[in-house]
DNA sequence: ATGCAATCTCAAGCTGACTTGAGGTCAAGC
DNA sequence: GCTTGACCTCAAGTCAGCTTGAGATTGCAT
């Protein structure tokens, strides 16, 4: 609550590797939020470098920032989480991360199968599936495995 | 080197789900060639079914286009590439599975370090390292995992 | 021979995740 | 009190990976 945990956007920037106009394009994003002073400049808390080092992992998983800012949802908002709100939350990215893990090993097995025949057919080893991608329409950039 | 083997486009995205469209914007990227018939339209081997399939298979991966333009390039152009080729090609893709795998394994173990202590903090789990970033400038799309 | 679906080209649009630039304000040190 | 750097707001640009649309042509089936 001490005015001291109230950082400008460049230390936050400096703190996170961000870059300060990815930082305000997060907050107009809504992933997180700042107040402003008398001269109308962002102060952020201290825990927002948190909060941003969690944005960085989960993209770094192919998150994409509305999922994240979802994520985020379940944390308080404008108040320094507790340990607690964090173990939650990352036990949540830990299951995502499981969830890739499985689906790359299955990947690899069927790829092994077909490294075998030397196939790589749709057809037949089914290792990618047309029915997946029917409902999955739209433009923008695909999704990375699902 | 039967005519039939010659297939149109519309023919070649019925069998790997993709549009017409999407096919069109790969020849033009240089991920597959076509000759044309008299009436300037586009006929496709058999064998870029498959030439298609990898590329699909390869953006699950999470791979950008230029790199499986590379990945393709050990495969023979304008011509049927041999069972034995696509095996040399499968198996690098099988190496990008596991090198993806280790990744997320590491991560997911850092994370959990992590989960105990509830910081996620990244001077303290360097779970997320900012020297990573530093060279991986440009805008666009994150790239997945590095 | 004709009709209609499939194909062609080319330009423009779109999503996600930002960056860049212009033009202006704030604040801390000397 | 003045300079210098950090900060502000828009609007517009960028890149990947496509899609959409307009307007014209082709080619298989009857």
């Amino acid at each position: 609550m001490n005015r001291n945990d109230l950082i400008p956007i460049g230390t936050l920037a400096r703190r996170t590797g961000l870059a300060v106009s990815a930082i305000r394009y997060y907050e107009e994003r809504g992933l997180l939020q700042s107040v402003r002073t008398g001269g109308n400049q962002r102060r952020f808390l201290r825990s927002d470098i948190r909060r941003l080092s969690f944005v960085l992992i989960a993209q770094k998983l192919g998150l994409g920032l509305a999922e994240i800012e979802q994520a985020l949802g379940t944390l308080p908002q404008g108040r320094t989480p507790t340990v607690l709100d964090w173990q939650k939350i990352s036990r949540a990215l830990r299951g995502e991360i499981d969830r890739r893990i499985q689906l790359l090993t299955r990947t690899r097995n069927k790829l092994d199968e077909c490294i075998g025949c030397g196939c790589l057919s749709l057809d037949r080893c089914a290792l990618y599936n047309k029915e997946d991608r029917a409902g999955a329409a739209g433009p923008g950039p695909r999704f990375v495995l699902d």
